[in-house]
DNA sequence: ATAAATAAGTCAATATAACTGACCAATAAT
DNA sequence: ATTATTGGTCAGTTATATTGACTTATTTAT
């Protein structure tokens, strides 16, 4: 196997430090806005991805978050209590609850999100077209295996 | 302002769960091998720089990893107590206490690493040098604002 | 030489976010 | 009618981090 210089062992050091500063940077981002609601990590994560799947059921949101049942209800519980999401019976399946996030839910998801914006938009606002899609397929070749 | 294709918000937020699961899952790689010492994400993310950093201070190693010197101290003693790491006296500054991984901890370290440079190196060696390079320089971007 | 600042370590109490395991109710699938 | 699935819940535990106060050793500044 040839020692390709861009695939040394620490370049491939520097890629798992990088993308651990990224996570623990856009996520830490948010944390003065939700710490109004008294909200954490986790709260922050299940808005992000309601949002993104209006009308996730708990099994698929428990998934994407790879958490346990137990886990992901204290969450649910202290959003639906601060009305930021609703749930739904299925139409299809009477057993799911389906989550939407409500008119303030909405509120709150944009305010989060555009604290976030700004760090990935003026990362990226100079970057070339090109440099922006390479960019995304590697990282999404990181995540699937 | 134009709204350039690879900027929309959708994309963005596209970029915010891609990094969110980038992490997920280079660092969940390593955890079987972690739990044989009971260690934790904690013990995990220290190792790593004290690897990337040999002799690295405490305070150093603190402002890196953003935690209180009470959090850091609980892990340097489990690492301490299993014989991962060596703390020095500093030479230039006797209060400083370095920080090396002494053989049995290289090994470790290299265990986890190979476990973590699959994911990297399968996604990376299909790609052309000047992706990764790219996606070095955005995500570098993303990093330091 | 003495005082102030810094690096590291420690004690105690608390918070949070997750976990395991067991169990139940409603609904769907066989 | 039986079994499986979806979701919710109770109780107990663990991991990781926090705040605040205090100590020791060493370095820097006056």
């Amino acid at each position: 196997m040839r020692s390709l210089l861009y695939l040394r062992d620490d370049q491939i050091k520097d890629f798992i430090e990088l993308i651990f500063y990224a996570y623990k940077k856009t996520s830490s981002d948010p944390i003065k806005i939700l710490k109004k609601y008294s909200f954490g990590t986790a709260h922050h994560r299940a808005i992000l991805l309601i949002e993104r799947h209006e009308g996730i059921s708990v099994s698929q949101l428990l998934a994407r978050l790879q958490v346990t049942k137990q886990s992901i209800n204290r969450v649910l519980k202290d959003l639906t209590k601060n009305k930021i999401i609703i749930q739904k019976k299925g139409d299809l399946d009477g057993r799911q609850r389906l989550i939407y996030l409500n008119e303030n839910g909405k509120k709150l998801f944009n305010e989060i999100f555009y604290s976030q914006k700004k760090r990935i938009y003026n990362a990226l606002k100079n970057s070339e077209s090109d440099s922006v899609l390479k960019f995304k397929k590697v990282i999404e070749r990181i995540v699937n295996d």
